[in-house]
DNA sequence: CGCCTTCCATACGCCACCGTATGTTCCATC
DNA sequence: GATGGAACATACGGTGGCGTATGGAAGGCG
């Protein structure tokens, strides 16, 4: 019995209950519960429970973004990408939960300070990906905000309101893109 | 001294706090502590917490809605209503908060009932405008999935990581206007 | 084998919130 | 001006999570 734990599975078990309950899920006792141990364990590991949501977001910011943008790059250059990642990111419907338990925290300012990271990570990548299609840098910029604010209200509605999403994939996903990649005026 | 509360005193506070602070706020004490009373009074008006969130959630499903609704209706029928639209819902930062707490709420049960209702009225009133403008049926709807998506991801980056939005608000609305208005195909 | 460090369990006090039970005040009404 | 109900306050027990303190097992290492 009693297998030893490491840090990295009480952040992986953490990403679980962030996904699955929200930031307020990741609180020590429930946890060390699901892994069959005790708080002891966790507070040998970790100093308090910020330390941990913070151990855990960051084990989440970087595997979160990074996963997904090695697979883009897979692609050639230009509209390609741009699709590649529409589709990549409109699919996955249990992909994107635990994004959506930060972006709503109570302001717990561990969470806001890497989600900014990752907000600006990602917004920058989109922009880089408008250039490439030919988009001068405000636009791209503005382009990509509004993608990115698209994904994350599409992921919203996957997860509260499904049944008000479209059942058709294939034409919601063309009709996306050809929305967010014409140029604009 | 002691002013006697109302139902309506207890969900208007609720409110804020929901705001403030989602759904988790949305608890008994805290706000009879704010309100200058005691739980007692709480317990009087609701049978229980449950009781307190859903009178609070069908209060905000009635006025959040229908007043901007009948506020885009003063617009002559047409692209003017969608402009009107999105320039009132981009504007406003702190106007979305309860939204935001609610689509991020631990699937607490009254919660998602009201958000289903709540989101497909709207997208079913934003269908209607494409509809206005000559999109078909299909095409109407899945382009409002699209900018309610899009209207979501924004007020959620506008809390969550501002510093990523456009500081030029006016360019950003006339592209967001412009990508998202323009005919399919 | 014995020892020391690592890792964990147990047990405790603390706080926040829930819900209930019962006492208390205000006001209308006769 | 006594009485009954409406609208509270007060006091209590219960639960779940935090953090600490301390004791104990388990493995490397002399």
């Amino acid at each position: 019995m009693a297998v030893r734990l490491t840090r990295s599975d009480w952040t992986a078990a953490a990403l679980v209950a962030l996904a699955e309950g929200g930031v307020g899920a990741v609180a020590i006792e429930p946890l060390a519960a699901r892994l069959g141990a005790t708080k002891g364990s966790a507070y040998w590991h970790f100093a308090n429970r910020e330390a941990l949501l913070r151990a855990t977001l960051e084990r989440w910011e970087q595997e979160s973004t990074e996963s997904v943008i090695r697979q883009v790059e897979a692609q050639p250059e230009g509209h390609a990408r741009l699709r590649a990642l529409f589709e990549s990111v409109l699919d996955h419907p249990t992909a994107h939960l635990a994004e959506l338990a930060l972006l709503s925290a109570p302001a717990e300012p561990v969470v806001t300070e890497i989600v900014n990271r990752v907000t600006e990570r990602r917004i920058g990548y989109l922009a880089g990906l408008y250039g490439q299609i030919g988009f001068g840098r405000p636009e791209a910029r503005r382009r990509a905000v509004l993608a990115y604010a698209a994904y994350l209200g599409n992921a919203q509605l996957r997860r509260a309101a499904p049944k008000s999403l479209p059942t058709a994939r294939r034409p919601y996903v063309e009709d996306v893109v050809h929305a967010l990649t014409r140029p604009p005026r």
